[in-house]
DNA sequence: CAGCATCCCTCTGGATACTG
DNA sequence: CAGTATCCAGAGGGATGCTG
């Protein structure tokens, strides 16, 4: 049931205001923010292999998310401006979810952490 | 009290496990997991700019943390390979931390999320 | 100074039920 | 199909007190 969990906050006032060059603790904390929670990875790698995904999808994929959780993190993806939401005002319901171009933007970087990982199975111990 | 929280965790079975290109999804979020704890940035930033820290130092510059958790987090970029734990064994005690290789390496990439940030103050929402 | 143990409170996520 | 509202359990963090 508890995979990999992650609490992960951050602090951005006292002096770490000013910790790295000019806030590097403040943004790399926001951006770690947008990507709190259970689901946001899976969520956002999964409308990145494809154009574009529906709830019912969502839940069908990732089997173990309920849907509270879903709706939830969808919401806050949208929020932070990654992820899109389109209703076409059908019935039955039909909404589609898109990257928009900030979280296509933002591959490239969660690229470059999976490499990280990858280059270092343990992190390093070196 | 709560500056910027962020709940993240990672399925890494599920389909997920296969999300990006192998894995993905499992590889940042290991990463984003070892940054997962209100204070882990601030100890690795901080780390960044000084060789090397003593408890009493982090505690008296991130006035808000609680020893506990200080110690907390530093045991678990500890166990993450990021930083290194040195023993003085003087009396007074006497205990300093460093950043490790990987925990060196790991910089570049906070700072790759970092500017992502910078380029999207909201997100981008576009 | 460095660290451990305890109690407590909040946040997040999961299960379930219901609406349009 | 898409989404909302409740209730509930677990993890993480904070405060405080004590040890070597």
């Amino acid at each position: 049931m508890n995979d990999a969990i992650t609490h992960f906050k951050v602090p951005m006032n006292e002096g770490s205001a000013c910790l790295g060059p000019d806030g590097s603790v403040a943004h790399v904390g926001r951006v770690l923010g947008m990507l709190s929670g259970r689901w946001k990875l899976p969520i956002l790698f999964r409308l990145f292999a494809s154009p574009s995904m529906r709830s019912s999808q969502f839940l069908r994929e990732m089997s173990s998310i309920s849907q509270k959780v879903l709706t939830q993190h969808l919401r806050d993806v949208e929020a932070d401006g990654l992820v899109e939401r389109r209703d076409f005002h059908e019935q039955p319901p039909h909404v589609e979810y898109r990257l928009t171009r900030a979280g296509h933007e933002l591959m490239p970087v969660l690229l470059a952490v999976r490499e990280y990982s990858r280059s270092h199975p343990t992190a390093g111990q070196g």
